[in-house]
RNA sequence: UCCCCGGUAGCUCAAUGGUAGAGCAUGCGGCUGUUAACCGCAGGGUUGAAGGUUCGAAUCCUUCCCGGGGAGCCA
């Protein structure tokens, strides 16, 4: 006997009439004294949920159909057949009910069929998963996630997986954790009293990646077109709704690209893979419409159709400037933009996502490629309504003199980049690449107010259950 | 880390100094091809923790713990 997934049975995979075999667990269970039972059954293929009718001709109706609850996990079999009632098209007449597992204690069963609040879900982060809201996220997380590895595949790009564990203390990009087998309590010392990290595991002090665009870099300039798509760590004391301490990062690496062409491939990812969602999980998206966020499938359609605004830093500060509103941080050319000019830009101002470019120097990493006008890089930051940042990117310096001039500027010491260096002297190109935050580019998708909520396990500061 | 808000039944919330309640969930009963059904009954509480003020504290004060929003940092 096939098994069937409620989502062949409820999309027409399966001809009306047949018998199949379907398992779940129960969400909800309405019962008819005129002698059957309607098991809602969910197994998490799709969205809705399929019917069972349970007849009480079953022999365990009384015993056991009679008294599931939600939660319980159950396998089914019958014919599927239209149904009688609305709600549905189609519905399975059980000929069968097995239950597979019960749930103890019903009466507090964390899972009710009814709505929790997002906070809630995340203290029982291991049966949320179980809910509309989380299956939801998950599966348009799931989709995009395809979608990032099909674009770039379907350009030629190359999935690098660089390395999780880094002993290279140069990425800087943010305060990093450590990684060690020394014994806390019983630290070795050097004779000056330091930590000696030569006997650690690694033979020098280890970290996990905050970035892995260095090491992609190495093999852009041999592959050409690579990216990397995993997670990154980050141990800043960062209590937001955008912030985890491990999230997932994609980092595409181009050869012989410019800053114009690195955020044309930044502007070609997100509409693919947003134009992807909406081919694929319009049911999802449409429970996103209606209990989250009622403008997120108005919002993407829009994303997909329109271009992104581009404004130079220097033009976003002049427009900043010329704001009737007032912000809480003035604004100053050399200075960082603060949240409420970004959100100001991409929410008021324009109305749909910015690509600000060519920053000052002083506010941005050494790496990124001097303009000839001595004074700014070429990076970019691509700003989405209602989630700020959501891309950061540049062309990288392949000059050597310009990096070494660079390193001394920031007072970072050459010889820890001694491999970053060689890149530069063994046929070095022009090469661009941007990160982008796929939690906070679900969260755009979604409408969903917060990171932790579209990551199954979230971590930050003084949280890691689970 | 800073500022603000919150923590009451399994869940969502009432009760603003005077006998801790409702809806949902759960159990039992009724009723109906039902739609997070409906009707009735029942069980369910150290009001986040500790201390203090008061005749009396869920309520006011102190400290701590936990959660949320915003800021900084960033993706």
């Amino acid at each position: 006997m096939p098994i069937h997934s409620v989502a062949d049975c409820l999309q027409g995979r399966v001809p009306a009439g047949e018998t199949v075999t379907v398992r779940g667990w129960v969400r909800t269970r309405r019962d008819s004294k005129a002698g059957l039972s309607f098991v809602q059954l969910h197994d998490g293929s799709c969205f809705a949920p399929l019917q069972v009718v349970a007849p009480k001709e079953l022999p365990n109706y009384a015993s056991e159909v009679a008294k599931l609850t939600a939660g319980c996990a159950i396998e089914a079999e019958g014919r599927l057949v239209p149904s009688e009632g609305k709600g549905q098209t189609v519905e399975v007449q059980a000929s069968r009910v097995n239950v597979v597992g019960w749930v103890d204690d019903p009466d507090h069963y964390p899972m009710q069929p009814k709505r929790h609040t997002l906070e809630y879900l995340r203290e029982v982060a291991h049966l949320r998963s179980r809910s509309n809201t989380i299956g939801a996220v998950t599966r348009v997380r799931h989709g995009l996630a395809m979608a990032i590895h099909r674009f770039f595949h379907e350009r030629g790009f190359f999935w690098i997986h660089t390395p999780i564990v880094t002993a290279s203390d140069c990425e800087g990009a943010g305060e990093m954790f450590r990684v060690s087998t020394l014994d806390l309590a019983n630290l070795p010392r050097t004779p000056d009293g330091k930590v000696d990290f030569t006997k650690d595991f690694f033979g020098r002090e280890a970290f996990l990646t905050v970035s892995g665009q260095l090491a992609v870099e190495t093999y852009c300039l041999a592959l050409s077109k690579v990216y990397t798509f995993g997670p990154t760590f980050r141990a800043e004391n960062s209590n937001t709704s955008r912030h985890l301490a491990e999230f997932w990062m994609i980092e595409p690496e181009i050869a012989f690209a410019d800053l114009a062409a690195d955020a044309q491939a930044a502007e070609d990812l997100l509409k693919y893979i947003f134009k992807a969602l909406l081919n694929e999980r319009g049911d999802d998206l449409a429970f996103f419409a209606e209990r989250i966020d009622k403008d997120c499938i108005a919002r993407l359609e829009k994303f997909v159709a329109s271009s992104f605004e581009r404004i130079p830093y220097t033009e976003a500060v002049r427009i900043l400037k010329g704001a009737k509103r007032k912000f809480e941080y003035p604004v100053e050319w050399g200075g960082d933009l603060q949240s409420e000019h970004e959100r100001y830009l991409t929410e008021e101002h324009v109305g749909r996502p910015v690509v600000v470019t060519d920053y000052p120097k002083q506010i941005k990493a050494f790496y990124m490629r001097m303009n000839d006008d001595g004074k700014t890089v070429a990076a970019m930051d691509v700003l989405a309504p209602g989630i700020g940042e959501i891309v950061g990117g540049s062309q990288r310096e392949e000059r050597l003199d310009v990096l070494d001039a660079r390193l001394q500027e920031l007072n970072l010491d050459p010889k820890h980049y001694w491999w970053y260096r060689d890149l530069r002297r063994y046929g070095t190109v022009p090469h661009a690449g941007f990160g982008l935050g796929f939690e906070r580019t679900i969260v755009y998708a979604t409408g969903m107010g917060n990171v932790r909520d579209v990551i199954p396990f979230p971590r930050t500061p003084g949280s890691a259950e689970f």
